[in-house]
DNA sequence: TTGGTTGCAAATATTTTGCAACCGG
DNA sequence: CCGGTTGCAAAATATTTGCAACCAA
């Protein structure tokens, strides 16, 4: 399955979603959540905003961040955790951890090899009911300590 | 040790700090990193600020913000990840976790057990240099699950 | 038709900055 | 005294909201 079929059907869960939950299927909402879906850049929504208006140039800001909270709401998409006041966003639904470059900012996807597994601390357990466990490792990507050297 | 002298201690290691770094001990920094460093509650600036005020009246919300980016710099508190709009800070820099409850935001501290230790993914170290990882957990606290349940 | 959604504009929230006065060393 | 720091005010950045027109179902 190629990349485009992977964001059609991506698309069409999106639109089963809507439904379920009586939200419209609207043009904003597919293009929007298509652009979080085809980036693997983790944009954040003044990103997202100006991919979107080249296909929909009357597209506002405000629909932009309306709309990456529904689908976060519908858990198409999720916020990535980062230390920056700007948001960003991610549809890559599989569990993942981050690399974050402190330097440019950059989020790559972390996946775990198929013998490690995530460990939830011991204590966690002990403040709550836990939804989500998210693993982080901050640094400077290669790009970055390669420019560094220049 | 009592956590006052644990506190003074730590003012002392902030004094030095800056007389290393060619940065002032001004009676601002002190309170400010004091607030940060007393409270268990990873507050955010404006808390640090009101909290502040009660002792310096004449304080100002900017020299709040420029002081935490300060103390930030030293290495004395850090910012934690949380998916707010909103920067909380932690001036306990043993290697711990965060529980974020995402009904109240309340951040709990989780620190390993003894025979537990931190996994780094082995992929991570192909994105770059690694200088922190960081374990979240997300889930709700027991204080919101007993709330919700009345 | 009708209620969820959008675009516009204005408001809010959070953080940053220019600058003159101030004060720690 | 000197240069880092502060307080004030204003600006910048990021996000949210009220409302009338619009459009998906």
């Amino acid at each position: 399955m190629n990349s485009e079929q992977l964001l059609n059907n991506k698309i069409e869960e999106l639109k089963e979603a809507c439904k379920k939950n009586g939200m419209r299927v609207t043009p904003q909402r597919i293009e929007i959540f298509k652009e979080v879906a085809k980036s693997c850049k983790h944009p954040d929504a003044e990103t997202v905003y100006e991919a979107v208006k080249h296909k929909m140039p009357n597209v506002s800001v405000d629909t932009v961040y309306r709309t990456l909270a529904s689908l976060e709401e519908l858990n198409m998409i999720f916020r990535v955790d980062n230390l920056l006041p700007k948001a960003r966003f991610d549809a890559d639904l599989r569990p993942h951890n981050h690399f974050i470059c402190v330097q440019c900012n950059e989020v790559y996807d972390i996946f775990l090899e198929p013998d490690e597994k995530k460990q939830i601390p011991k204590n966690a357990h002990s403040f709550g009911e836990i939804k989500d466990i998210n693993i982080q490792i901050r640094g400077i990507c290669n790009k970055c300590l390669k420019n560094n050297t220049k």
